[in-house]
DNA sequence: CTGAAAGCGCTAACAT
DNA sequence: ATGTTAGCGCTTTCAG
């Protein structure tokens, strides 16, 4: 068995207390302090959190639960919040709940008999009723990258309107008209975003949109092959494509390749996230970044105030994304008169 | 505050020890069953696993400590590990420690203290010195990827060797002889064997191995990059090149697309891992590709069994790797006399 | 089958 | 500054 306060305290002669007082940073005698620190090291002391955690009623854990960890957006931001967290003192239990309600439930249903101290959901399930008992227990919970309507919590979010709004500018501009979107799924915050996004920049250039042009995928690679094969097969006159996340730009250059077509000349493609695929491909791609980075941290940061008790109005925080540009569009040469 | 087994003993007017045995799949008369049941239901009880798991020492939490969560290669395997432990009831606390030995080492040790009830580690620190407190403890610990000389542990590997082996066979069998290789760090596991494959291969087909043709990266896209470079720019005569992860994969591909030159025209390439990164390039990589999935389901099958107390010897299990090929191999013609 | 009581390792009053 | 004590919520003897 691994040593105890007990032991120690028998060791050193001092009372329970005092050593729980020097484990938790309070003062005491130089002397005691030196005494102690001895048979910490002797007997190979290590605090048992599972009972400091009893007492507290706090298990310095955190839940996080995300749709996908083998999408890339969602491994950096955790990264990135785990070791900010760990860093703290706080352990991160991960969930992937495959984009399924039901695993997403349970998931929370777990983290929550596991007393994590918070939860930090990138929620499938839109209307937030899985988050109930976290909210019951007034513990916090931190929304990544899609908001609940009436959910009162903190969100870290992309401004994915404007994203999308520049990258379709920049196709307009590139004298494109007819041009395709690879959509997320239509219940998700994102998805909506993203798409209204592309409708706003083809309706401030006076262009219509169409609804032939619009793909809903499931932000999976295989769902961006089969999208960008059903939208070249429906439009022969598409000139440009927009795909709106990593898995699926992925699955658009694959499905591209595999017709034979050519980018730019056939079709001018913009694609979300992952830089190094970017430029992994031929011809490098011109994508939308996100600041995955900079969302772990924020969250992180955020989820350590609220543990530390800051009642704060809830914050909902809006980063801006990137352009990378690359060598996948081209200028669409009007016919002359 | 949560109900406890009190509130529902004072409910249901039976004693704590009563509503425990229920708890934990004990028997006990109908009737009593039906009340708790109700109660539980009223109260909203859920058990408090913080004071379970101080009771029983068990935290029913395994620990994960992995080089780099947005390796994919990692990402998959814990994956299938982290969905098959929580049916189980085991939360994972996954710790990323960057290819880093000390914050592997911290790492470690974050999970002693959280007293998880195993630990599952693709080593970074070859000398296994980081796992001395869960030997200690005769607490489970399974390596996955790379075995630790000394350390009396459950593995589960791939054959590597043989993956090597095969490929660099298959480049060899189209002709080439100068047939460069981008291996991992010298100190670790995985990278000795896949060098020690290409080495074999070559031998085996008469051809001695030079140095010029070997490059060691770090596992990293910027690493890959670097070494293709290097490699191309020390050896004109090189007419195929083996690379040995995922990552140095996308940064060889980065870096043939950015020297301009052409795969297969110019080079061979057989890639590492991912199968959808080897179709979305242009043209299409051969690539090795390695069972994660089956890696993830035997690691946590195993842990769950050592967790049950089973004290049969360690394992070390060696898993096949697959080839898929692709569009990224060229004949070589020799030339005729 | 069920109840009473002890105790897991720690923290937090409360005394001293 | 330090010791004493109670108790966090559960499991587990031991009686009954």
């Amino acid at each position: 068995m691994a040593a105890t306060i007990k032991d120690i305290a028998q060791k050193t002669g001092l009372g329970l207390a005092t050593i729980s007082s020097y484990l938790n940073g309070g003062n005491l005698r130089e002397k005691n302090r030196e005494k102690i620190e001895q048979a910490i090291k002797e007997l190979n002391f290590e605090v048992n959190e599972t009972a400091r955690g009893l007492k507290t009623n706090k298990t310095k854990t955190i839940g996080v639960v995300i749709p996908e960890l083998n999408n890339v957006f969602c491994a950096e931001i955790i990264i990135e919040m785990e070791d900010i967290l760990r860093q703290h003192g706080y352990a991160t239990i991960i969930c992937d709940c495959r984009t399924n309600k039901d695993i997403e439930k349970e998931a929370i249903d777990f983290l929550y008999r596991k007393r994590v101290d918070g939860i930090i959901n990138m929620p499938v399930n839109v209307d937030g009723n899985h988050l109930k008992s976290f909210i019951k227990a007034k513990k916090p919970i931190i929304l990544i990258d899609r908001k609940i309507n009436g959910l009162d919590c903190d969100c870290v979010l992309v401004d994915n309107l404007t994203a999308v709004k520049d990258a379709i500018g920049i196709l307009i501009k590139n004298g494109h008209s007819k041009i395709g979107i690879i959509s997320g799924p239509e219940e998700i915050f994102t998805a909506q975003e993203r798409l209204l996004g592309y409708r706003l920049a083809l309706l401030e250039a006076g262009i219509v949109p169409e609804e032939r042009f619009i793909a809903h995928g499931d932000y999976t690679i295989q769902g961006g092959m089969k999208c960008i094969e059903e939208l070249i097969k429906k439009n022969p006159d598409m000139t440009a494509v927009f795909v709106s996340n990593y898995e699926m730009t992925m699955g658009t250059v694959i499905g591209i390749n595999e017709l034979g077509i050519k980018i730019p000349e056939n079709i001018s493609v913009i694609g979300f996230d992952n830089i190094e695929f970017a430029r992994a491909c031929k011809p490098k791609l011109a994508i939308v970044t996100q600041p995955t980075k900079k969302i772990g941290v924020n969250v992180a940061e955020i989820m350590l105030n609220r543990i530390s008790g800051n009642p704060e109005d809830k914050k909902i925080l809006k980063l801006q994304t990137g352009f990378l540009n690359g060598n996948s569009i081209q200028e669409v040469k009007l016919p002359s008169i």
